[in-house]
DNA sequence: CGAACGACCTGTTCGC
DNA sequence: TGCGAACAGGTCGTTC
């Protein structure tokens, strides 16, 4: 029991909120909700959805969006620990949960021991990122353009979100790294050539991780409690010290812009 | 304008 | 064994 409460890392991505969207839809959709309750008013002022039903659960990068019948739209960003969980009973209490939605077959939890999901009525006009759907849009030609402007690591490119919408720091290291580009590189200094190889990499990993349920590094788990399988395929998070898969190297473990960041300083260049 | 960094949080891990 | 410091990282705001 205590196995499902006890997670540190969960790291919600791309992936990990778009097999959170896939199962809300499954179940929730043109439901009502019978009562929204909020635990922990840090999360955002929201209320009044008593009545509505669930029009349409979508994603934006890392942001689930939860349109209900009467056109709002609420977004729900689960930061770094956020989690959702489907319980068919009401009756257990979760720790760290911050709010709950009732619906008549069940009730959605959202639980987040660090206190850094937010959940808020759509603004007008919010921002876009360039590539605002990495899985449909091929990166390089639109990226290229940009690229002469920069100068920061192309793994902080990469995770900039107002660039790609939806890539966080497990799978830039592991795009990197497929890609054989050093994390440390200048993105002006990347060649159209190379960002091809990056947007081809990075798509077929963000495709893979979605089919696989999401990574579970520690403990990130999907709507009902069950782990990702991306975490058997990672190349190089978290493995530090270990043999690269492709060439042998020793993986290494540095600082970008304050994140973790793994690759192979062997094959990646 | 872009780049870097602290703040926000709290459970876990590490070092003495 | 115990305790405090460091660490984890998505995003925003501030600073340079």
């Amino acid at each position: 029991m205590r196995e499902i409460f006890f997670w540190s890392v969960c790291m919600p991505e791309l992936p990990e909120v778009e097999t959170l969207c896939r199962q809300l839809r499954e179940i929730v959709l043109n439901e009502e909700i019978r009562g929204f309750e909020v635990r922990d008013a840090k999360i955002g002022a929201v209320s009044g959805f008593t009545g509505r039903k669930i029009f349409s659960v979508t994603r934006y990068g890392k942001t689930l969006v939860i349109k209900l019948d009467d056109d709002t739209e609420l977004l729900l960003h689960l930061r770094m620990t956020g989690r959702l969980l489907w319980q068919v009973h009401h009756q257990e209490v979760i720790p760290y949960t911050r709010f709950v939605i009732i619906f008549p077959r069940g009730n959605l939890f959202c639980i987040d021991p660090r206190r850094f999901a937010t959940l808020a009525l759509q603004k007008n006009g919010s921002g876009k990122a360039i590539i605002s759907d990495p899985l449909q849009t091929r990166w390089a030609p639109v990226l290229h353009e940009i690229t002469c402007t920069r100068k920061t690591p192309v793994k902080s490119f990469l995770m900039d979100q107002r660039v790609i919408a939806g890539i966080g720091n497990i799978y830039a290291s592991e795009i990197l790294h497929a890609a054989a580009i050093d994390p440390m590189r200048s993105i002006c200094e990347v060649t159209l050539r190379e960002l091809e190889t990056i947007s081809e990499a990075g798509r077929n990993i963000l495709q893979r991780a979605i089919d696989c349920r999401g990574t579970s590094v520690s403990d990130w788990r999907d709507l009902f409690g069950s782990r990702g399988e991306y975490q058997n395929e990672l190349k190089v998070y978290r493995r530090e010290s270990l043999p690269c898969l492709r060439c042998g190297g020793t993986i290494s473990r540095i600082r970008v812009n304050g994140r973790g960041t793994y690759f192979c300083a062997h094959c990646q260049q």
